[in-house]
RNA sequence: GCCCAGAUGGCGGAACUGGUAGACGCGCUGGAUUCAAAAUCCAGUUCUGGCAACAGAGUGUGGGUUCGAUUCCCACUCUGGGUACCA
């Protein structure tokens, strides 16, 4: 083997972990650049080669920043708390920690042989005490702040009660919960310390709620959107029904218009802008109040299209609405509390789903129209979700098409308001229309009606304007073992922040699961098992995933700092990540949580800047082949794929290992699971087992994943990474296909032979380059310097393909075009650069060289290729100097034999010549 | 359902602001080298017809704007991802 590309990676990652190469300190005569990868979970299968995709992209920037002089800070760490690492401890009762110290060591090994720039003397983890206790402290710092709407910025909790002591709440204008009462300074001054506490937690920026969640009974365990399967646990195949429960949350939503207007300042895509934009979901609409008739409650409403009021003809509120059992009829409860029960074995995301099966039941109650003062039907619906904006909508059939099926299918009125449209077929949900039969709004158009109808309602006092948002606040509670504690004890039920400096730890508990009552694991600890203890007992819960990644990029400019989250001068010097690379799964969990941190500790004066990431690039997914097991519904067996339609069963992900060509092996997937081993399976005529496939995003949670370490192996770190980019664009997604990577590996040989004769000798003349050279090469410097500033990685690696092949077409292994040329290659291939760099006698490394600078006189021409069209169509090519004029263009042109050939007659109507570009002649 | 993205040869993709469609690589075909293989090199390779010159068709489908459209506009189909029924 004469490219021995084993032998010169091995070399050169030991010389850089000797030379300490990729280490960086705060160097102010440098302008600085942050790089930053999307935290990885270290999951027990590895690294697959998705994961790769953005590291290597952002590898290859941060080194070619690097060589243009930046000062580049490029760290990688671990999101170390999570699902799979408490499961497993669950199945085997292995300590989380082992399983993560075990897969990140192997994370650790697999990154180490990919070649990256990290700066390792960085790396942070999630997990650790040192890492979580400032998490804990950010989450003091928001459980001490509300959110003043005044300032328009979050402000410590002391000047709300300094505000209470001296003038009550009536004058404060804060986010807070619903329910919180009107109290003057005289009052609150009365109440006892634990009535002030339960206030306060009303307008705290981390605060308690109660929420809906997925529980499911037989585990005893609250799951995750994730973990249930059409109305089922993935694990058993138990039901799982909705329930409430009390639980941390954090008041984002007193962010929404910032997080909605700071996406001005931000270079992410349109694309993620949008979605976040969507999910921001800011609408102007109105409150409106609609009384009930022979009942003193009364049900407020949410509208977007007050205009159309007139039309409205029932209410329909949602089956979790506290007014439910209020408003239903002694006939009507039956039939209500059915309806109900079944709405919670269902999740939102079921709900949603399921449009075409349009269901609902009959309160008993009227409600009074404000304005026709008529009695309209209160219906309970699916349809409307408790958690968007009251719960209960005014039903408007002629204009919303949900609510005219819905009219449709309950024989309810739809009357018309819209001027010269026929809604009997269906709803007219354009917003062009003329509103009549509307009394005081008959004639206006939608904008001038909605307008008016906010007067009139707001006149009456049956409602007012209102911003909605779609926005909720964030629950920041998981009833699990494996995050961050909370630093928060219990007094008679009321939570207290613990005002000690030191990291509330993790305490050992005898099982992982939760106990027998119903709380989390947690609550197992007793009280000496606890690093610190306080009151009658500590919080059980712990902190989502989302936690420790919501601020993270902050800690690596300082991660082994225990006086402070990032000491002041490190965060002026770093400031915002300059470009983040990670996947657009996460456009609106950790994008958006991140944002709302950075924004809220600018707000409390802890960093200089109010957006994490300014530059945003979402690779594409890499897609796998998974399989898929059908279990038959209640049971523990498995049918075969060819026979599945003839059972109800839930199709369930299968590990791509234990499949071969589509056959499972039976006795590898009961091995896999305690709850498989005595799985019983149907199976085909030839009596194999035929698992079901599908093209799909490669996940550790899909179990289709494939790692890079036998492609290393076989072929080199620098042949994987220039075979990543070459798949295609970094943004889209692509199937994962190995069978391209040898012609990026038959390239790195070509170059090698470029520098070395037959005898594997490094070969290299001194002598002075030709112009056709130097013309090869200033081409090659032109396109990649463009193509890297506009993060084309994929172009890149065939602009150095071209090269190499017009230099050995030209024979030429010329010091001065080689040296410049294996700069460029580095950031793609830096082992191999690196060892020809130094083969070519520089003793530094190759990271510290200069990125070469362009020389346009190089790539001057004398000649223009001009193709010459008719009616658009390419017909000939014709060679004319560069500096002709026009006319002197259209001249030649029609002088040229060939161009007689396609006109007709000898005649043109017009000829269009675009210097440089093209000529068009239209006949 | 809703939101976002995508569709170009046998395959991955290129064509950056409307200007030669298919760069680069894989695969395939033929040839050179070799006892043979690997490796390497040379030639060809969108489809159809033709020995060729050349002609016709062609960037998911159907329309449109333009001298000229993979690129812009309208309608649709399919695929992937996300999802908390946007009242």
């Amino acid at each position: 083997m004469q490219y021995n590309f084993k032998k010169i990676e091995k070399k050169w990652a030991t010389n850089w972990r000797k030379q300490k190469t990729y280490k960086i300190t705060e160097d102010h005569s440098k302008k600085k650049f942050y790089v930053l990868d999307m935290f990885p979970y270290p999951s027990g299968a590895g690294l697959h080669v998705g994961h790769p995709l953005g590291y290597i992209a952002s590898d290859i920037y941060s080194r070619y920043k690097r060589l243009n002089g930046f000062n580049v800070l490029h760290p990688m760490g671990y999101d170390s708390f999570g699902l799979p690492a408490e499961q497993y401890a669950i199945q085997t009762g292995q300590h989380p920690e082992i399983t993560t110290e075990n897969n990140i060591l192997r994370y650790r090994e697999q990154l180490d042989k990919i070649g990256f720039s990290f700066d390792w003397s960085r790396e942070i983890r999630t997990s650790q005490p040192l890492y979580y206790k400032w998490t804990q402290w950010i989450f003091k710092q928001l459980f001490n702040s509300y959110y003043c709407n005044i300032d328009n910025k979050a402000l410590p909790i002391s000047e709300l009660i300094s505000e209470f002591t001296r003038n009550g709440n009536a004058m404060v204008k804060s986010p807070c919960d619903e329910n919180t009462p009107l109290f003057t300074a005289k009052e609150w001054n009365a109440f006892d310390g634990e009535q002030q506490e339960s206030i306060l937690l009303k307008y705290r920026l981390a605060y308690l709620s109660e929420t809906w969640v997925n529980w499911c009974p037989e585990l005893g365990t609250v799951l995750a959107n994730d973990e249930v399967k059409d109305g089922l646990s993935e694990r058993g195949g138990f039901p799982v029904e909705q329930k409430k429960m009390k639980q941390w949350s954090l008041r984002i939503t007193a962010y929404a218009e910032r997080l909605l207007k700071g996406l001005n300042d931000i270079e992410w895509s349109d694309s993620i802008k949008e979605i976040q934009k969507n999910w921001i979901g800011k609408s102007k609409g109105a409150l409106i109040r609609f009384n009930i008739h022979n009942n003193s409650n009364y049900i407020e409403i949410f509208t977007t299209r007050p205009d159309t009021i007139y039309g409205a003809s029932f209410i329909v509120i949602s089956p979790e609405h506290p007014l439910v059992s209020a408003l239903s009829t002694k006939n009507q409860q039956k039939i209500v509390s059915e309806y109900c029960k079944r709405s919670t074995l269902k999740s939102e995301r079921e709900r949603q789903a399921n449009v075409k099966d349009i269901s609902g039941v009959f309160t008993g109650s009227y409600a009074i129209h404000p304005f026709t003062k008529e009695k309209i039907p209160i219906w309970i619906g699916e349809y409307v979700l408790a958690s968007y904006g009251t719960g209960a909508i005014m039903a408007v059939p002629c204009g919303d098409q949900r609510d005219w099926e819905f009219a449709q299918k309950f024989n309810l009125d739809i009357p018309n308001i819209f001027k010269n449209i026929d809604v009997n077929e269906k709803a007219n949900e354009n917003k062009d229309a003329i509103i009549e039969n509307s009394d005081f709004l008959n004639g206006l158009n939608v904008h001038d009606a909605i307008l008016r109808s906010i007067l009139e309602i707001q006149k009456q006092g049956i409602g007012q304007e209102k911003i909605n948002y779609k926005l909720r606040n964030a629950i920041f509670s998981r009833q699990r073992y494996w995050g961050e504690p909370f630093p928060i004890f219990y007094k008679n039920e009321i939570p207290y922040l613990l005002e000690e400096v030191d990291c509330v730890e993790l305490p050992l508990v005898n099982k992982y699961l939760p106990t027998k009552t119903g709380d989390p694991p947690l609550a197992r600890a007793k009280k000496k098992d606890w690093n610190i203890f306080k009151g009658d007992r500590m919080e059980y819960n712990t902190m989502p995933g989302w936690a420790g990644s919501s601020w993270y990029f902050l800690r690596f400019m300082d991660p082994k700092n225990n006086k402070e989250f990032v000491a002041k001068e490190k965060v002026t010097y770093w400031g915002q990540v300059d470009l983040y690379i990670g996947g657009a799964e996460h456009a609106v969990g950790h994008l958006l949580y991140s944002r709302f941190w950075t924004k809220f500790l600018f707000d409390r004066g802890f960093i200089h800047f109010e957006e994490p990431f300014k530059k945003l690039i979402n690779q594409g997914m890499i897609l796998g082949r998974s399989n898929f097991v059908y279990r038959i519904n209640g049971t523990n067996t498995f049918v075969s794929a060819e026979q599945k339609d003839n059972y109800e069963v839930t199709r369930l992900h299968v590990d791509i290992n234990y499949v071969d060509k589509d056959v499972l092996n039976i006795e590898r997937f009961k091995k896999w699971r305690p709850e498989f081993e005595n799985a019983k399976f149907i199976l085909n005529k030839t009596g194999n087992y035929i698992c079901g496939f599908e093209v799909e995003k490669m996940s550790k949670s899909k179990y289709n994943t494939q790692t890079p370490d036998e492609l290393i192996n076989q072929f080199g770190a620098d042949t994987l990474r220039m075979y990543e980019m070459f798949l295609g664009p970094l943004e889209q997604s692509k199937p994962w296909d190995t069978k391209g990577i040898n012609g990026v590996h038959s390239f790195l040989k070509k170059f090698w032979r470029l520098t070395h004769d037959n005898e594997n000798n490094f070969n290299i003349s001194q002598e002075k380059p030709s112009d056709t050279e130097y013309k090869s090469l200033h081409k090659c410097i032109k396109k990649i310097t463009e193509d890297l500033e506009r993060f084309s990685f994929n172009t890149v690696v065939s602009a150095l393909m071209i090269c190499v092949n017009e230099l050995t077409d030209l024979k030429c292994n010329k010091k001065e075009i080689i040296e410049a040329y294996v700069i460029l290659l580095s950031p793609y291939a830096p082992y191999i650069s690196e060892e020809i760099w130094s083969a070519l006698g520089n003793s530094n490394s190759i990271n510290d060289a200069t990125w070469p600078q362009l020389e346009e006189k190089y790539l001057k021409q004398e000649n223009i290729k001009y193709p010459v069209a008719f009616n658009g169509k390419m017909r000939f090519i014709l060679e004319l100097p560069v500096d002709l004029s026009k006319e002197e263009i259209k001249q030649h042109v029609l002088e040229y034999p060939k161009t007689n050939n396609y006109l007709i007659e000898n005649s043109f109507k017009k000829i269009i010549i675009v210097p440089n570009k093209i000529i068009n002649i239209v006949l």
